[in-house]
DNA sequence: AATTGTTAGTGTATAATTGACACTAACAAA
DNA sequence: TTTGTTAGTGTCAATTATACACTAACAATT
């Protein structure tokens, strides 16, 4: 069954920079395309928008599909629509991001048979189409993001110490910070729920462990509060 | 001559959310719409995408096209994908939102017959589409800017008095400013120049009139400075 | 010429926040 | 018992934010 249109029209796609955190680094998922154009490259996962399906459930099962991964923070980034993105036609994308506890997703094959795997962002492959220009806007609104709304905490496991967290902000941030100040400002914002527990294993003093506390940030921000770090 | 397709595909326009300062209030540009559906409602200026233009150049023709606005501030802002935006057919649209001297623009016809006029945020009549969500999404996007972007200069004239510039801010942020400590603050980030001139024909003490350095702005900007108001 | 009305323009003191900085505590492993 | 490693803590100085009220200038009016 075929379709036709007065006028020429361009396809949608989505495209998804997923971010997730190692020890170290920041990192994005990418697949690796098992069809032309760019047959064998890198890519980041996305595809078509469903003519029945809003804009970010296309993202959602795009993420699902080509990744596995479900459930996770997902928000819209910038639409590219530039002329020549696509070598094969008029093609608009519409970017997302997604954080990820790296953690609950640490190696994953995709379910369709390309390969998935986690890139650090400082050791990216040439990628497919204009998908490097869509990481490096992707990077860009983390780190300003992050300057305002404690968006990082999705990039963690639920129970995580103080130095983790600011490593975190480390990472993304791209500067040291001192540990005493860190620590003052972060637990004055009172978004942490202190926990009972610390961390198990370790050959040092046992770090105490916190989890975000989502229901007194959602208050705090509707009285209008600052997260600048 | 028509166009046809394996799968069927949405139709991609752009929409415009104009945004310009009058003495009191802040102001959005909507026209009237001339043909079905939702005719002789208000809306937002906008159209389709044609397939040889990028979104933005779709955007500044539209805006061109429709109200005679040309070189005018444009970021985009969201792209609205939900299934039932428009009662025809399945339409994503690519907002966008613009930032106009009021006082270049006054009045001003439409060139395609439809009626274009500017209304006041709290005035805004019924309008077509989800174009009352577009113009939500806008004004929060505007307000979060201005917090660490000096953008607001472009909703005034290219020399303006200080009084005329906290009024700005006190409008878009919506809470009253001190007058001592915003000129202090304003004039310390060092990106206004003071001219030699006073704003004529008032019946008071005449205030000076400054002018933006945009110039002096980019090379702070890149120094990586707060505009906190 | 004097008065009135209106907005422009200015400084200081106090409180709050930020930033710089170094040591002891705790614990597992050797 | 020793060693290695990270956790956890306080203070002082500098900077920044906030609150607050009067005189200056000028056109319009009388």
């Amino acid at each position: 069954m075929s379709h036709t249109y007065e006028f020429p029209r361009a396809a949608v796609t989505v495209d998804c920079v997923v971010f997730g955190l190692d020890e170290t680094e920041l990192k994005v998922m990418l697949i690796q395309r098992g069809i032309p154009p760019f047959d064998g490259q890198w890519a980041l996962p996305g595809g078509f928008v469903r003519i029945d399906e809003t804009v970010e459930a296309a993202a959602r099962r795009e993420l699902r599909e080509e990744t596995g991964l479900e459930k996770v923070f997902l928000e819209q980034l910038y639409t590219f629509g530039d002329l020549d993105r696509d070598p094969r036609e008029r093609v608009i994308t519409i970017a997302w991001y997604a954080l990820v506890r790296l953690s609950d997703h640490r190696v994953r094959a995709a379910t369709d048979a390309r390969a998935a795997a986690w890139f650090g962002m400082h050791e990216l492959p040439q990628l497919a189409f204009d998908h490097s220009r869509i990481i490096a806007t992707a990077s860009q609104r983390l780190q300003s993001k992050v300057r305002y709304q404690p968006i990082g905490f999705e990039l963690l496991p639920q129970k995580f110490t103080l130095t983790q967290l600011q490593k975190l902000y480390e990472i993304v941030l791209d500067r040291s910070l001192d540990k005493r100040n860190f620590r003052r400002k972060i637990l004055a914002m009172d978004i942490l729920q202190e926990l009972d527990e610390v961390e198990a294993g370790v050959a040092h003093r046992a770090p105490g462990l916190y989890r975000f506390n989502k229901q007194r940030y959602r208050t705090m921000v509707k009285q209008g509060v600052n997260f600048e770090i």
